[in-house]
DNA sequence: GTTGATTGTTACCTTAATGTTATTAATTTT
DNA sequence: AAAATTAATAACATTAAGGTAACAATCAAC
C-alpha cells in the first residue's frame, strides 16, 4: 500500500493540536481526516476506514476511552489501530485506553518527530499482519513475495522466467496448458520468442524439481503434476 | 519478550510488603528481586539491570527519591521504568518523586489487583516504546530512532539513504523487494533518480555489512536474509 | 518399422541487468 | 565560508538470464 493512500483520523477538540498534527501526517504524505469530539470522530471513521486513528483522551462530550470502545465494536474497524493522546503522567487513561482496545499511545506534549516515527512504526506493524502471498502444492512451496520456492525442504531460488513458469503451471496442477497460453502469461503477447524457449525452460526446471513434475503432452503443451 | 524474562526489582524496608508484592508479581510470572534498603536496592539495580523498579519512598539509609536519583543517572537504567510506593495523601513524595525521574507510583494500601495491572500496563509502555523504534533481524539491530545499527556487535552509523535502504530490506528479511518499491519508500515515488541509484547503494552497503548479506534476484529487485 | 512432426538437449551467443569506479553535485558540519 | 560527508550520475566492466541454433530423441500415425 503505498502512502498516499494511507488515511489517518485525528480526533482532538483542540485545534491547535489539529493543526500540528496534521500538518506533519500530511507533510509525510498521509491522507489526514480530522474531527472534533468523540462522537464526529466515530461517525467519521464509519464513514471513511481509516486505518489509524489518533484520539485524545480528554474530550468534552465523548471522551477518547469511550469513542474507542464503540469504534472496535464496529466489525468494518477490527483492524485499525488506535493510538491514544495522554498528557504525562495520565496512568489512569493509560490504564483504562488499553482496556478499551487502544494498540498505543502517545505523550503530550507532541514532538513533531516522535510523532511521524511512532506512525510510522504502528502503521509498519499493520502492513507487517497481511499474509504473505504463497502457493502450496503438495511438497512444493512457492513463495511469490521472495521469489523463491522450498521443494522437499530445499530452498531454491529461482530466475525470473522459470519462476513465473513454474508459478503458472503450478497454480493449476494437472492443468495442461497449450504453449499459446504460457507465452501469453510469461511472455506477454507482443513478445515474440523462439519455438524452443518454452521448451528449454521447462528443462531447467525439471533439472531443479525433479523430471516427473512436468509432463508433455505432446502437440498441447505441458502440465505440472503434483 | 517473554514475562519470566521480565525482571522486577523491589526495594522496601518492610517485610510484609516486600512479600505479599513479591509473591503476587512472582505468580504473575515476572522475576522477581527484592533489597531491603535504598543502597542495596541501588546496588542489585546495578547489578540486575531489571526492567521495573518498585521503590518506597520511605526507608531508612537511602530514602526512595535519592535511590532513584541514583539510578536515573546510571546509563544502563536509562529506559528501565521506575514507580514509587507512597502513602495515600503524601503528596510531597509524588512531586518529589517525579522530579527524580519517576515514570509512575503506587499508593498504598497496596491492593494486589490494581498493583498487578499497573505493572502490566507499565511494562507494556516499556515494550511498546522499545519495540516500536528498534528492529532486530539476527545479530543485526536497526535503531530507527538514532539513525544507526549495530552489526556483530559493531556499532555503526549510517547516512540517510543507506539507513533507509537497509532498513526497508530488512524490515522484511527474505522479501525481495522490487526497483519500483524501493525507490518509492526510500527515495519517493516522485523523485526521479537515475537507473545505478540503488546498485550503488546496496553496494555500499554490502561493504559495510558484508556481501551476502543481501542477494541480487536479476530482472526483480533485492532482498536481505538474515 | 518407417516417417514426419514434435519435443528434448546441449552449447553457445546476445543482451539486459547489475556491479564498479571515478567524478561531480549537493548537503551537512564545523 | 571551508571542509567533510553524502548522494547522484556517468561511463565502463561484469554477470547471468534468456534466447537460439543445431542436432538428438521421442512419439504417433500410417
Amino acid at each position: 500500500m503505498k502512502k498516499k493512500d494511507i488515511k489517518i483520523l485525528l480526533v482532538d477538540d483542540e485545534p491547535d493540536i489539529l493543526e500540528i498534527v496534521g500538518y506533519n501526517l500530511s507533510n509525510e504524505g498521509y491522507q489526514v481526516i480530522t474531527a472534533e469530539n468523540g462522537q464526529e470522530g466515530v461517525k467519521k471513521a464509519k464513514k471513511e476506514l481509516p486505518h489509524l486513528i489518533i484520539l485524545d483522551v480528554m474530550m468534552p462530550e465523548m471522551d477518547g476511552i469511550e469513542a474507542c470502545e464503540i469504534i472496535r465494536k464496529n466489525p468494518d474497524l477490527e483492524n485499525t489501530i488506535v493510538t491514544f493522546l495522554t498528557a504525562r503522567g495520565e496512568d489512569y487513561s493509560q490504564v483504562a485506553g488499553f482496556d478499551a482496545g487502544a494498540d498505543d499511545y502517545i505523550t503530550k506534549p507532541i514532538k513533531p518527530k516522535v510523532l511521524v516515527s511512532k506512525v510510522k512504526a504502528l502503521l509498519r506493524r499493520f502492513k507487517e499482519e497481511d499474509v504473505a502471498d504463497t502457493l502450496k502444492v503438495g511438497s512444493l512451496v512457492i513463495n511469490r513475495d521472495e521469489y523463491k520456492i522450498i521443494s522437499k525442504g530445499k530452498e531454491l531460488v529461482l530466475p525470473r522466467k522459470e519462476f513465473e513458469l513454474l508459478s503458472l503451471l503450478a497454480s493449476k496442477p494437472g492443468k495442461v496448458f497449450k504453449r499459446d497460453e504460457i507465452l501469453d502469461s510469461v511472455w506477454g503477447n507482443e513478445v515474440v520468442v523462439g519455438g524452443r524457449t518454452i521448451d528449454v525452460h521447462i528443462r531447467k526446471l525439471r533439472e531443479k524439481l525433479g523430471d516427473k513434475s512436468f509432463k508433455t503432452i505432446k502437440g498441447v503443451g505441458y502440465k505440472f503434476v503434483d
